[in-house]
DNA sequence: TTTTAGCGATAAATCGTTTTAGTTTCCAGT
DNA sequence: ACTGGAAACTAAAACGATTTATCGCTAAAA
């Protein structure tokens, strides 16, 4: 089964595999009317398939790309997959999503295999650990394009949202409405965008004539971060407003107000800084910095799919403005 | 740039390229202490990274499977897609997601291109209209599972819930608290999920000898999902209660229900057949019918696997409960 | 001393394409 | 009739691994 190969066409049609190859490659001009009408019969009736695998490997190019995700939980990574799938089907490219989940070994094991597996082209949505590695393939002329997180010092395209000003003038947004004990909930601070983040909302308490206090900066995983929390609403000063640095943060904070009881709106505002699905469906007053996801993939993969071509990237760095709903 | 290669690595080492190859194989039985440290410090002193292309042209396996997804906007989809990349990211196989959106070109192409690639198997969430192939591709005995939809009379291994019966249970659930006029919103009757639960709410209402009034099945694409059911709201018999038979249906209902300002819970009682995301979030009181997605993801990839294995399967219909809640 | 056995290593065929460098055919133009 | 050259087609060498059959060698068995 599945055994008919070009070999078997080309004496099908009494012709070489040469020929077949350059009808499969529609490169009619190569051949007479009469011989193409052959070929064209042969592979009907034996139900050749071509091996693309051979292909790949005289071409050395496979038609498929890797993205490789930090974590695949957030929605945002997966609207930005989703848009580079997009992209790339237009151009029969295939998609492989891995998820990296915030680990660098598991990172770097991706980027070998993926790499080992000869595809086209990376996109990668970068841990802070594997500088070296990602250097070597700039180096090198891999192509290669950064997501969401900045990697410093080093010539590549990236494609990242505007951090550190959307927290500043979401935070400044709270100030206004007189807000002055706002927290900011955060995983650990390292990686870019939450440092950034955080710039931002200390850049909106600065300007406004506000102390920063410490306090509340509550930074933690994911699991100890209800607890914090805890601390933080039973001191002296509750805050009237949570700024909730990611997905995953907002989900806790949710949980955390819904023991509580705190209601929204009334007792606390909450702003978080990512897209959630089907968030226009909750009732509860709730404020999003959402990223432009759809238009973030769709660059990223462009600025892959050019590099691939060999063409040459004028402009390489992206920052994609988000925006306060 | 990158083009080390095995025999690069021979030439180095002092070696053929058949112990070279034997070492990454790890067949280390065939080689002495000596020979082998030579490789390795070869390989380490070249950068060579093995060509996964060229060894899958021999091997005839490429340690990549497919997955071609009905619709990847469903929640449910995503899920079962992710148990299945966790399964085979066990045995370093990777995964391609192809979305067919719910077209039956567009899912026989991408079939087409997949098996092009030497995928080693697939899993289709299958439509309704490319039964020749599937049938082709079993009786080849390729490795192939479905899920989520039947594909009536082919022996082959699939994976679904038991979309009859769960919805039986909950509009049984609806009528016992009281309700008599309840809707049944659903898309074109065009797959198996469909019409088997629009099966269990006809069953159910029988059961409880209750008439089925057809207004109350209202079935339309998503598009004019919100008008038609304006149509029955404007009518003499307002329904207490609807049930959305998934999650785009869910979507409408819910920007219906918001539009008309209907309470949820007071008014209207909603029940959804699907897995949502975030929500237990929603303070609205809505039931929902859950999959055990993850489960049937990893059913669903732990069939493919044992065929691509070779073991030849003893159960290979497997109809998983879906849960009220 | 000869045979046997097994270890360590290798040459060469193979996988199914693409592509280069020809070769043959055929016909128009001189 | 001969030539030049396009048109039509082909043989064979890649591509970079795996695998089979085999070989030389040494040490143990006969």
């Amino acid at each position: 089964m599945e055994k008919v190969t070009m070999a078997d066409v080309a004496k099908e049609a009494g012709v070489s595999k040469s020929t077949v190859s350059q009808f499969l490659n529609k490169r009619y001009e190569y051949m007479g009317e009469k011989t193409r009408r052959k070929i064209e019969a042969a592979i009907e009736k034996l139900g050749y398939q071509p091996n693309y695998i051979a292909r790949s490997l005289k071409q050395k190019r496979t038609s498929m790309v890797g993205i490789i995700v930090a974590n695949i939980v957030h929605h945002f990574s997966t609207e930005v997959s989703r848009a580079i799938e997009d992209f790339f089907h237009m151009y029969d490219v295939h998609v492989i999503v891995c998820n990296a989940d915030d680990d660098p070994k598991k990172e770097k094991r991706y980027i070998e295999m993926l790499r080992a597996k000869q595809v086209d082209g990376l996109i990668i949505f970068p841990s802070e650990h594997n500088h070296e590695l990602y250097e070597s393939m700039v180096k090198e002329g891999y192509p290669v394009v950064f997501v969401d997180r900045k990697v410093e010092s080093l010539d590549a395209c990236s494609v990242i949202t505007d951090n550190t000003e959307s927290t500043y003038r979401a935070i400044m947004n709270l100030i206004e409405k007189g807000h002055r004990n706002i927290a900011f909930a955060v995983q650990p601070l390292t990686v870019s965008p939450r440092i950034d983040r955080l710039k931002g909302y200390k850049k909106a308490l600065k300007d406004a004539g506000l102390e920063i206090n410490p306090d509340y900066i509550v930074e933690a995983d994911i699991p100890e971060l209800k607890w914090k929390l805890g601390q933080l609403f039973s001191s002296a000063k509750k805050p009237t407003a949570i700024f909730a640095a990611n997905e995953r943060v907002f989900l806790a904070v949710m949980e955390f107000i819904k023991e509580r009881e705190i209601k929204l709106g009334k007792e606390m505002e909450l702003i978080v800084f990512d897209n959630i699905p089907f968030v226009h469906l909750l009732e509860a007053p709730i404020s999003y910095i959402i990223h432009p996801a759809y238009e973030m993939g769709k660059k990223a993969a462009e600025l892959l799919y050019e590099q691939i071509q060999g063409e040459d990237i004028a402009e390489k760095k992206f920052i994609f403005p988000s925006r306060l709903v």
